[in-house]
DNA sequence: AAGAGTTTGTGAACGTGTTAACAAAATCGA
DNA sequence: TCGATTTTGTTAACACGTTCACAAACTCTT
């Protein structure tokens, strides 16, 4: 094989792994690590693909833009690639992330235990009510909206989280940016506007459950308009999100 | 025009509209309701993209999968538009949420301002632990999870909400099941099965600040392969979620 | 009435993501 | 060693999503 796959250059790194396979990776993670607690030294593309609540085939193809992982005939040793799939995701080093706005959503973020053992550590938690400067929450300080850049400076925290209301979201995203993040989830219900080189996730709770109703309404209308009964026979599939 | 397009029956409703579409289509309706407070009584596909954060021909596109309520040469009626968005989405009713897990993160959700407007309103919270029920949270009384199969049947309750720890989860999801609940929205950090006919859709903390994570690492090596200068020259797009 | 200027709605091309199917590579028993 | 069995890695077909580009349909000016 000496192709090159356009997903490897030339020294062999991995490049280009599609953005839906990003985003299922840390789920494989998951599973593998419920795995190794069960004792399972060695697993199938079969089991770990229930596991994830995804389709084998999609699993390995997955897996197949890391590199050649697994044993033919036997499957793949949950150690070694739980490790692979940790680098890959930049896992081997510890991340910190600033949560900017301590209200309900920041605090209940801020105390959220299952950040640790995935390489985040919330480093900053930050504020513009000057009544919850200095508060303490979760363990940690509230610091003024100020030293935003101090803070990110000092501690090397490269990502940063909106946990505002909607009307402070583009200015956070602002200060954010201009104190050298470059990577932003935002829980604001608004859009925010970044320069190029920066990256937003939004999480939006509201438009979840919208989303949730509009299926909702379908299948009610579907019940009403076929047999009233056959409430369990809709075909409607599990949707991810 | 009397071929039938696949996104319509006979009768003319609509059906089918894409997963993508009907994931955007609250965010229209947010920049709709935006421009409605700014005073605008009409707007072209372009500005209204823009507030929303998406091509042009997308947003057409979208919209055409409802029908034509623009008009050409003009542009579309923000109104009427927000509306016909609003019915599309079942939100001429309002939908009851019950919130299984009063911990930090269930807290915030039942305290969050945003559903009301969009038709979402927390009618119940539940929890396991007998610490907490009986104790009032955001002005609603929490009930024992026991109590699952009365409240959703006396309430109309049609979604679920799991904001428990990770261990719950299934046990949590087959009990809204039980009660009737088709439609359910997990944020704890683990892959809960459901029968047929339900929707789950998750929501994972974590995973986002991962997949942030990765592209952190990502644009940290591509800067010290290259001239380590260019920090702002990257040309990595804005990841939507 | 006609032409210039807008802006929608959509066909068609393109790109990305999913999945079935199978050859290649391993194990195991005889 | 050989054949049977298992399971990966990958190809190729398909489904879904995005975007360009343009005709159709509207307004406005003259």
């Amino acid at each position: 094989m000496t192709i090159l796959r356009s997903t490897r250059l030339a020294d062999g790194t991995a490049r280009g792994i599609p953005d839906a396979t990003v985003a299922r990776l840390p789920v494989y993670l998951r599973a593998l690590n419920a795995l190794a607690e069960q004792g399972v030294l060695s697993c199938a593309s079969n089991e770990l693909a229930e596991q994830a609540g995804v389709n084998p085939a999609k699993l390995r193809k997955d897996l197949s833009y890391l590199g050649s992982y697994g044993t033919r005939g036997v499957g793949y040793d949950v150690e070694y690639l739980r490790y692979q799939i940790a680098r890959e995701m930049g896992q081997t080093q510890d991340w910190d992330v600033v949560i900017v706005g301590v209200g309900n959503l920041g605090s209940a973020l801020s105390a959220y235990q299952g950040f640790s053992t995935r390489g985040i550590r919330v480093a900053a938690l930050v504020d513009a009510d000057p009544q919850r400067v200095g508060t303490v929450v979760s363990g940690i300080v509230v610091s003024p909206l100020d030293t935003l850049d101090t803070l990110v400076s000092e501690r090397q925290i490269s990502i940063g989280v909106i946990a505002t209301p909607a009307p402070a979201a583009q200015e956070v995203a602002d200060r954010l940016v201009a104190a050298g993040i470059t990577s932003i989830l935002n829980f604001a219900p608004a859009i925010v506007q970044v320069p190029e080189g920066v990256d937003v996730r939004k999480v939006d709770l509201s438009i979840e459950l919208q989303i949730l109703a509009y299926h909702e309404q379908r299948k009610a209308s579907a019940d009403t308009s076929a047999t009233s009964k056959a409430t369990s026979k809709t075909t409607s599939k599990v949707v991810s999100a």
